[in-house]
DNA sequence: CCAATTTGTATCGTGCACGATATATTATAC
DNA sequence: GTATAATATATCGTGCACGATACAAATTGG
């Protein structure tokens, strides 16, 4: 149990806000490297996870990116629409939509060293340093999320 | 000038989806807490700065909150219905409007301890681990941003 | 003093993000 | 086999988040 004498008070020493700042910063840094491709951030790690491993289905995807369908329907409707992926129903089980990449979804990933070299050498750290802080932000993520 | 062969292609170990999930999660954390007081995160973190420092301008507190007055804009008219704030002109330069909290804001401050406390125990980390990692977040973010 | 520019805030459109809910499909129980 | 429950995805409503734009007030330059 914590004293509550020792918390801070400053919004701009509290945690919640740090992750705030430097989560909308870094979105913030996609944004002109996006833009060319038509894409946004959400987009692009759905892109990625993509990449990694393709014909996943829609709670596949939602399991690894965190996000909720709601959130992802849409998010993969948009992407059909823009020819990068193809979504349909899994025969062996007509709940589930099986998402594919299509040619030109694939061909995005032709950008992705470029994109992530950007976005890497904007923060200003070394690898080990980003490394080390990712390791931890998964940390306490994890403990969040187990905590609630 | 980084070597393409060692970038992470793995979104799991990019610090760009390090910062998304756990920015989301401790988000996620705050939602039961502010859900009693009918808040919302981000409204959580302008009374937190008007709580510090009463009767500042829209732009004091979009530089602060970095935020965007298109994003802050409704923020504030919603706090303002809700009756935490009152939104006037300056009489000395009519272009600014200046912000100031209600009685009801202000009371709303003592349930800050409390929030506060929960996060940061949800977050499983002491507060030196916290307050290091908001100094390296901090200035990853400074660095981000001057990088753009 | 007055036109041009800058500043401060607001409005609009699009895309997340999420709680609540709906719908269809599959699995389970009796 | 049929009612019931569980599962997978989609839809709806509200609130950020931000680029583009609008507009009024203040400042500047001549």
């Amino acid at each position: 149990m914590l004293d509550d004498s020792n918390l801070p008070t400053d919004p701009q020493n509290m945690i919640c806000f740090a992750l705030y700042t430097a989560s909308h910063a870094v979105n913030r840094a996609y944004v002109p490297l996006l833009k060319d491709l038509g894409l946004t951030y959400p987009q692009w790690i759905t892109l990625m996870f993509l990449w990694e491993k393709d014909e996943q289905t829609v709670g596949d995807l939602s399991t690894k990116l965190q996000m909720q369908t709601n959130t992802l329907t849409p998010l993969l409707q948009r992407l059909e629409t823009l020819g990068h992926i193809t979504r349909t129903k899994n025969p062996k089980d007509a709940r589930q939509v099986i998402v594919r990449l299509s040619r030109s979804g694939r061909d995005l990933q032709h950008h992705a060293p470029v994109v992530t070299r950007c976005v890497i050498e904007s923060t200003g750290f070394d690898l080990p340093m980003l490394d080390n802080l990712v390791k931890v932000l998964g940390t306490l993520r994890d403990q969040v999320i187990a905590a609630n």
